[in-house]
DNA sequence: ACTTTAATAAACAAAAACTTGCAAATTCAT
DNA sequence: ATGAATTTGCAAGTTTTTGTTTATTAAAGT
């Protein structure tokens, strides 16, 4: 007989299992998993957090959407913790009838998951994903148009630039990969670089970055705007406390999310 | 013998149960599904709540508004088929280097979902669900900008039109809801009507129309083209006969595909 | 209009599924 | 190899669901 799987492989055949029938009783997944229904239970309440499907009685449903991109699951389901406490205090800076940009990431897709769905909000985004994810409630969302970047799941290009020249926003939210004092906040990719960059000009309310706490203090490939350009940064309780306070010089607030 | 189902597959059963015969009298539901009439009840106390169906003495009547996204599933899961064997007939349109466009739908997605992925070919689409199928190969995907219908996993508006006015293709491939000599291409969405309209505007190759046979005779509501503005129409073995012998009056073609 | 019949609703008890805490087993890091 | 951390299964207690019973309401026939 073949050996127990681990978690990651489990939840994988979970996945598989439920792109095929859509539906997942949970006493057929035990089965066939050969794990007790309290490890599927605590596997389900695991993807359910990931957005890959929601729970229901005696089971599992897939979530509309599956986010096809397995590097990108990964990268999804690293700090998911803190991501989620950020992303929760990030959503309770929206207020009603705020139009407000989101770039493209994990952690800005944590965060529109947690935006209250009893507001009027528009969101602006580049982030497919995202967009998706939100439609279920009735918020407002404009996607930008664009190339389609599979391992992002975002678009950016010429279409992105000359469709965001026509909006502004109250807010921007943005997800970035890299801070340090000196070379400010950087991001891997040229393109959405350049997006994050219009973003940040057209709007002309508070500027908000969130990032978990493993960015500080590393330089990702492309500049995005100088620690002064922004006026918040919102990230978890792990952010070196030096760091804090070398930002705290530069005019720019640090809201740290707690988790629970 | 089959187990007993869980609370979600049930219900999902019944939604498949209403799609068939427009109307589900109690009794038969309890039957099939093997619970009791009380559960029963409960179900289509629930599903109503939902917006799902209208319950009346003895059974429910499925929604006239088909509301949400449990309805695009449904949507994809009638005719599959049928929708398969055309989408692959209509990929084999496409040749190397070619620019297309393609509206939202679920017959689209099909097509789409067999390009061949070995070929140099640009996608330019309003179809989010679309666009993240594609992501995997390599083709070039475009996704045009909008505001996110969730019904339609789609965008449309201004941003999608202007974006699309800087686009030439080299083929179009739409899907529509209803087709007659009288009033030509149909759809029930106006922006997305405006939306094709467009598309088969800036296509200065042949235009192809994708549609199962249910859809002739029928008259949706927005007008897309005249039958002489289309060359191709790509359809399944159960079109109706007489449909075809008036169609090739108007000089179009039909293609039929072949299951299997 | 009134009776008869069938369907729904409400209440309750049994069953199934879920949650939580904990100890055993496994894995990981040093 | 040893200790720490995670994961897993079990069991007790809670919640949700389900079928039955009884009462109420709606349709149908005379």
């Amino acid at each position: 007989m073949s050996k127990q799987l681990i978690p990651a492989q489990r939840r994988e055949r979970i996945q598989e299992y439920l792109t095929e029938h859509r539906i997942a009783p949970n006493a057929d997944l035990s089965n066939i998993l050969g794990v007790s229904d309290a490890t599927v239970r605590r596997d389900l309440e695991w993807m359910e957090n990931e957005g890959i499907l929601y729970r229901t009685h005696g089971g599992a449903i897939l979530s509309q959407h599956l986010s096809s991109e397995p590097e990108y699951n990964q990268r999804a389901q690293t700090n998911i913790e803190e991501k989620k406490a950020i992303a929760h205090l990030a959503a309770s800076q929206v207020a009603e009838g705020d139009t407000i940009f989101v770039n493209s990431g994990t952690t800005t897709t944590q965060f529109i998951r947690h935006l209250p769905t009893d507001l009027q909000i528009t969101v602006v985004t580049n982030n497919l994903n995202a967009a998706l994810e939100i439609g279920e409630s009735d918020l407002n969302v404009i996607v930008l148009g664009g190339e389609y970047q599979p391992t992002s799941i975002s678009v950016t290009g010429r279409f992105a630039i000359s469709n965001l020249n026509q909006i502004y926003a109250d807010k921007v939210f943005l997800g970035v990969d890299g801070i340090t004092i000196h070379h400010g906040f950087t991001v891997p990719s040229n393109a959405e670089a350049e997006l994050m960059k219009l973003m940040a000009e057209r709007t002309y309310g508070p500027k908000y970055v969130i990032s978990d706490h493993t960015k500080w203090g590393t330089v990702s490939n492309f500049e995005i705007a100088q620690i002064d350009e922004i006026q918040y940064l919102i990230t978890d309780e792990k952010f070196s406390k030096m760091g804090i306070e070398s930002l705290l010089k530069h005019e720019i607030q640090v809201l740290i999310a707690v988790q629970g």
